[in-house]
DNA sequence: TTAGAGTAAGTAAGTACTCACATAATAATT
DNA sequence: AATTATTATGTGAGTACTTACTTACTCTAA
């Protein structure tokens, strides 16, 4: 991958999760990246191929995040790892930008990719099983709720403490 | 009011909840209304103005529909009743359109109004104090944070079972 | 020498918004 | 009551500008 290339989507991962898909235009993309408009047309094919590189990018960095969390036999720990996971996205501003994108692009093109989710939430069962939870797939699907409804505070209501919010919460799951 | 002007309302909001606020062109909302695109700006000024009509529009319905769970005085029943509200979103097609303009543009304009959400997250705060909750500010806010989980995965994934998830929560929340 | 990386200057189709003008409803004056 | 003046509602054709995308071209490295 050349440097032009990673400029353009590095700089479109800022601008998509600042602004917007749609209202990030090409033109902007390829200012911030110090390249010419032609240049994201090359190498992407069109607006909705970056989208499309980025993404996938993302797709590769979700795999590694969730995989630590997966191969956990410890149940307890689990549990523990899913809200830690939330304290580590906030800490971390690459992350946020990153994560920001996803919630972003899931509203403004209504496509919610379970799929994704879809091993996390049978580790977080398993997790809740082994714990005697007597619905631990509900327990489960519940968790990951909350992780939507905290990230979407987090992203949204500047003054948002997720810290005592999410530590509140992790006590919820404990007995 | 006019019928057009109303038209134009009703157009810009199922569209704005469809489609985005910057991807729904004037022009998109007035071929739908039926009206010529000059009218839209004749009663709105522009653009913004009438995305600012439409929240305001929504302010009223948000105030009402708040009113019934706050002047509640039996504790169990606000936070049952907060519950219900979720499921009656859920089952009137009308206010599924509503919500979800107030979900995406929170997205898209990232503007989160808390206050908004204020007198809700008193009377349950109040609630779960009646209740000898030993942290019932915290319990409140949870609660919350729940609901927006539960919306968003309500408005984006499709085979999302509302229902169930809801039940499920609100028994969490019982003892 | 050939393929990929890169650019500047285009393109047609949209964008939000304006303006001159017509008509309908309301108010004021005879 | 009848006429006039004034506003509010509505339109269609236009505006300047931005949009995603293309094309013809140059440069560079293998």
């Amino acid at each position: 991958m050349t440097d032009k290339k990673e400029n353009i989507l590095n700089a479109a991962l800022e601008l998509f999760a600042k602004e917007g898909f749609t209202a990030t235009s090409t033109s902007k993309i390829a200012k911030k990246a110090g390249v010419s408009e032609g240049l994201i047309f090359r190498h992407f094919k069109n607006k909705d191929g970056l989208l499309e590189a980025i993404l996938h990018e993302g797709e590769e960095r979700i795999k590694i995040l969730f995989a630590n969390i997966i191969f956990e036999t410890n149940a307890k720990k689990v549990i523990d790892l899913v809200f830690d996971m939330v304290l580590g996205i906030a800490a971390s501003s690459d992350a946020t930008d990153f994560w920001k994108l996803q919630y972003k692009i899931k509203w403004e093109l209504e496509m919610y990719a379970e799929s994704k989710m879809e091993p996390l939430e049978l580790a977080l069962t398993n997790a809740f099983k082994k714990l005697a939870f007597n619905n631990p797939e509900m327990e489960a699907r519940s968790l990951l709720i909350i992780m939507d409804g905290l990230a979407m505070r987090y992203f949204l209501q500047k003054d948002f403490d997720i810290n005592s919010a999410v530590n509140f919460l992790r006590e919820k799951f404990k007995q």
